[in-house]
DNA sequence: TTGTGTCTGTACGGCGCCGTACATTAATAC
DNA sequence: GTATTAATGTACGGCGCCGTACAGACACAA
């Protein structure tokens, strides 16, 4: 079997010059993330930042009463454990693969020492922190006014646009978890998508048929999201090599 | 009259060893911060960083149908404006002057080059934005799970922490758009807590009586972010100076 | 004192989601 | 093929908050 993984399948690493994707990429390993792990316990101390090439991992804040709400995604848009390098070295959320897939990931000493050479590779990860912090920011304004179904859309979409293809292994009972609703409610709004010709699923398969229609049906938190990572981060499209 | 405001109320610049506060210290400048001025417009380019001393800042989101939700606030523990430091001089939301008073402020050019100098203040910078993600995360989780009346409980423990006095100027109508809900609905809590004996209030002056059953009332997320604060930043309590 | 505007209190129908309970259907194991 | 488990569908009462409307109460100015 032929690499079916690369570390500059994902976007931070693949915006690295040369020089500096060189010096790490010894120490990125690779790392198969099968859905549900959990790779962050709340309040832990973290020994690796993950770089998701296919895998998409999810922060979610568990109450005392086991209640659960995401506080954002990761994909291969980002890096997961910004804690290492911000100074903290932990952080109250736990971190669950939503969808399993590969990653890289590289020692916490390693990162640390990296981003204390103050170039272009801090600046990359302050920059992503900032869209990060956009995530967050915009998941505490939708969980306050958009109703379960738009927010379901939202989720879809930005899970979308961390995967390769239109279709996601996920059971309605999982995304209420991470939207921190009754998977009953789930139910009702993914039926009604289907029921408009906007998805199809199946035990555990949605499949995403009319993505356009799905961004009208949306809430603004979504667009205002993606805009942000855009604007920060256009090396996602490839602008910086 | 004499001076009643100094740079050192801020907790991080007073955390700030005497170099560097000497160091940026020319450039502060003190700033009258009346309620409800905005500092920052959402998308709008940065100019300054803002240590507030007295005053209160809360940085919200303000959504197409003019609905809004506060995404977190700043005040003698923070500062304002961390999009300017980590790279994307602007943010979605707007800063709005939540509780009238006095801070400090700093150019956008002169706060970037000390933080590129990625020496303490860069590190104090960049903890204190992780006690600000874990709030801003908080809200998220707070929006989904609690009550008005919990959430008013967290809010106001919040801006309490963040005064000196136990007693704050501020309407119900006003609260109610920082928490995102009908004034309606602030009022039916501030009843309560009233008729509980736990708050005061009057026509935009609302004094909190029993701090401790305050806490006892709220939900578990303003612990979280006060306990991540303390962690990130034991500087606030006078250790480091 | 009287007016005027601001702030707070109260009420009512409606909607969205909750908690709970249970039925149905698809995949998997034997 | 049959049993078992996992995933999804449906129903129902209840609660919290919404939108709306309007009534007091207090503060301040004229």
């Amino acid at each position: 079997m032929t690499i079916v993984s690369n570390p500059r399948q994902n976007h931070l690493l693949d915006a690295l010059l040369a020089s500096e994707y060189d010096r790490l990429s010894p120490d990125l390993h690779l790392v198969t993330l099968p859905l549900g792990q959990v790779l962050y316990e709340s309040g832990e101390q973290l020994h690796y930042v993950y770089f998701p090439t296919t895998a998409i991992i999810s922060m979610l804040y568990v109450m005392e009463d086991g209640a659960s709400a995401e506080i954002a995604i990761v994909g291969n848009e980002g890096v997961l454990g910004i804690s290492i390098f911000m100074g903290g070295d932990t952080t109250p959320s736990r971190a669950v693969v939503q969808s399993a897939g590969f990653g890289y990931r590289l020692k916490a000493t390693l990162i640390k020492s990296e981003f204390n050479r103050a170039g272009p590779v801090q600046r990359l990860l302050l920059r992503y922190t900032q869209a990060l912090i956009t995530q967050m920011a915009q998941t505490a304004v939708c969980n306050r006014h958009h109703t379960v179904e738009q927010q379901l859309c939202r989720w879809l979409l930005l899970s979308l646009d961390r995967l390769a293809s239109n279709e996601l292994s996920m059971t309605q009972e999982l995304i209420a978890n991470m939207l921190g609703v009754r998977r009953e409610g789930v139910t009702e709004a993914a039926k009604k998508l289907q029921e408009a010709g906007l998805i199809k699923y199946s035990r555990g398969k949605i499949t995403v048929i009319d993505r356009p229609e799905l961004e009208v049906l949306c809430c603004e938190c979504y667009g205002v999201v993606k805009q942000e990572f855009d604007r920060l981060l256009p090396s996602l499209h490839g602008i910086a090599k």
